[in-house]
DNA sequence: GTTATTACAGACTCGTTATATCTATAATTA
DNA sequence: TAATTATAGATATAACGAGTCTGTAATAAC
């Protein structure tokens, strides 16, 4: 399990966004040749950050991208939700198989403890990250 | 980014060998059949947990597997560990790159503070895992 | 209006990993 | 010796990640 290098160039680019920090759209030209990603691929990673409104895209000539809001409001798990999208880093798989039963029978409500267990790992993980903003990891 | 299917059946197997607490080794049939998953791909993940030292396998008639030690020293962690491996969460990728050389000089260690903070995410999400045991999973 | 610039969508390629099966082998008990 | 059981290795398949290419749409400058 690891996260996408997706994941990882888009945490790079919002960070470059947020020290630049200026009133002008930045161009992919530009963004890609400080991240050493091609513009393309790069283009696609920034269209996921745009379609969960973390960046806004201004298309034509002197176009470019710009963060959607403060680089303090824009958190690391905003930034993973938009690349990893939102599954749960555990499903359950064998729902109809008699350890199943087993376990669910156990607990009054219908999910058995070690879901519960991944799950609170995960809230906790997301919570951290949640709390981690883009504007905390560029120079004062 | 999501944990494997395979950590989620060895959560199974070990959560089944913990219930059971037998004195007798329990065969890889009898795991599948509880587990609804074949006997082949379930005895590689086995092989797997043995490796990490979270059970024994025993050869011959009458085998199959047992704890290798009690349940409540046995972690969600270690058998993320055994099957997932040991690669961290996020792993720098372009360490070649302006945004890289920019980043890293304005930290007095040779890290920036984006891998610092994936870092501790993940430290914290391990140290979670590493207090839920499997015998905290089945009724006392 | 025309042209240059830029983001965007979609198809596509390629390599790797996850999932799963099959078979032959080695170890152990009966 | 025979039956049972785990193990290693080869193999198959599908899914996914990473990355490229191309044509299209939107905007600004001229
Ligand atoms: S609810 Fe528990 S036992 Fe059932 S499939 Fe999910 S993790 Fe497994
Ligand atoms: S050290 Fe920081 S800037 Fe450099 S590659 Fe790793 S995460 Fe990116």
């Amino acid at each position: 399990m690891q996260f996408s290098k997706s994941t990882d160039y888009a945490l790079h680019a919002l960070a470059y966004l947020a020290h630049l920090n200026s009133s002008e759209p930045t161009g992919i030209k530009q963004l890609a040749d400080v991240l050493n990603v091609s513009e393309t691929y790069l283009s696609k990673i920034m269209t996921n950050l745009r379609k969960d409104g973390l960046v806004n895209a201004v298309p034509g000539a002197k176009g470019g991208y710009e963060l959607a809001r403060e680089a303090s409001r824009i958190s690391f798990l905003d930034v993973i939700l938009a690349l990893e999208g939102r599954q749960h880093l555990f499903e359950c798989s064998n729902t109809t198989s008699k350890q199943h039963n087993m376990l669910v029978q156990e607990t009054p409500a219908s999910e058995c403890r070690i879901k519960r267990v991944m799950d609170s790992a995960e809230t906790q993980f997301y919570e951290y990250l949640s709390n981690q903003s883009i504007q905390s990891v560029i120079s004062q």
